[in-house]
DNA sequence: GGTATCCGAAACTGACGAGTTCCGTATATA
DNA sequence: TATATACGGAACTCGTCAGTTTCGGATACC
């Protein structure tokens, strides 16, 4: 393995979209979202190692040539797919508000939710044995995948707590990892999926214990 | 990728220790534990596609034919080694016994667990990838990784409910799910170390608030 | 001591994949 | 319509690795 996921050197001083020695330089990025998403899925299913870039090529129905023109290398092209995988999923910053604690972590659980969150830890997978020796892609990753994840919970315990339906003294910070954590282990380690019923038995079974309230008519 | 892990050919009637055809049949299996270590730490260190028969031989100080005397290809080398990783740590049936759910959990608390915990996560994550394609390989780490440390937790659960110290009521299995989730994906995904600190937010921020218990003066 | 067997080391084969080069074609500008 | 550019596709180089073969040396058994 050659890993040296990104190439050391530090850009040469980019050329950016309008070149100064020739006149007509146009250079056509219009496929590039196509060929992100290609080697998403590409990720997801084969990992890292097992995506070359005839397949993402081929899914992207793009020449390999295309691909090198565009991205220098295999690892600074699946960084860069890792960090346009932001999701078009619920933005943080307007989370739907059903009046209790439950009943917004409930309605976070929709099949198109699911979906996207299990394409992500399929990616994530795909990832991790090349995690550790590649800064930058744990950054993506990060702001990718994991923070948004933890962030909306975050956001819900804060409004239970505004609202004075759960007291102030719980650990958010540690709380809200609870459901991202178990949802991921049960995908990734113990290969079982993630369906309503888990969701529930973690929000009633842990997250709603946890913070004093207890489920509906247990 | 050759991605047929393990050969499909059951076994070709097993030969045996004593081989009735030829009279002197001695098969020296002494040094398989070293070369099954061997693996281990390549495979912790490199993951599934880093590591090379090679990297293990020259660990082990074998020859690398010599591991193909013993295993038929590299897949299966890999399924026997997790397999056979089995912990010396703490057995599940023997757990001491502080009085307290809390102090039980506090016990396992320990630089000798948490490392060996390490290990395992890192070969974990090294196998992540290969896991979708190999049901062999997620039997194997489910019984040597995954289910020994629910299994711990489950234990001291049910001794709490014996003891009178928390409600019957409380969903043991997906509690003792909690810490095990929590640490893995600190350790894989967001690649933060899993010290005491953080465990200790976990016991006292999740596990005892969430089975009805709080943190000694919190 | 003779013999059979397994050992580690090293050379070898064959496949595969990253990255490059080349070519015929499509297209946008002029 | 002429020209330049980027395109997809295919052929290429080159390194790496799984798995095999060969060999000289060590060791257990007779």
């Amino acid at each position: 393995m050659p890993l040296d996921l990104i190439d050391s050197t530090p850009a040469p001083a980019s050329p950016g979209p309008g070149q100064p020695g020739r006149p007509g330089r146009r250079r056509d990025h219009s496929r590039d979202p196509e060929i992100l998403d290609a080697a998403i899925e590409v990720l997801a299913e084969e990992g890292y190692d097992g995506m070359t870039m005839e397949m993402v090529a081929a899914r992207a129905k793009a020449g390999k040539a295309t691909l090198y023109r565009r991205w220098p290398s295999k690892g600074e092209l699946v960084v860069d797919a890792v960090a346009c995988m932001k999701s078009r999923d619920l933005d943080v910053d307007n989370l739907p508000d059903t009046g209790t604690l439950r009943g917004d972590l409930v309605a976070m659980i929709k099949p198109r939710t699911l979906e996207e969150a299990d394409r992500k830890m399929q990616v994530m997978a795909g990832l991790m044995s090349v995690l550790s020796r590649s800064p930058e892609l744990v950054d993506a990753i990060n702001s990718a995948i994991v923070a948004p994840r933890a962030e909306v919970n975050r956001r819900l315990l804060e409004r239970a707590i505004a609202r004075g339906e759960i007291s102030a003294e719980v650990d958010i910070a540690t709380i809200a990892l609870v459901a991202p954590s178990m949802t991921a282990y049960r995908l990734l380690v113990t290969q079982r999926p993630v369906d309503r019923e888990y969701l529930l038995s973690i929000i009633d079974g842990v997250v709603l214990p946890a913070v004093g309230l207890s489920a509906p008519r247990a």
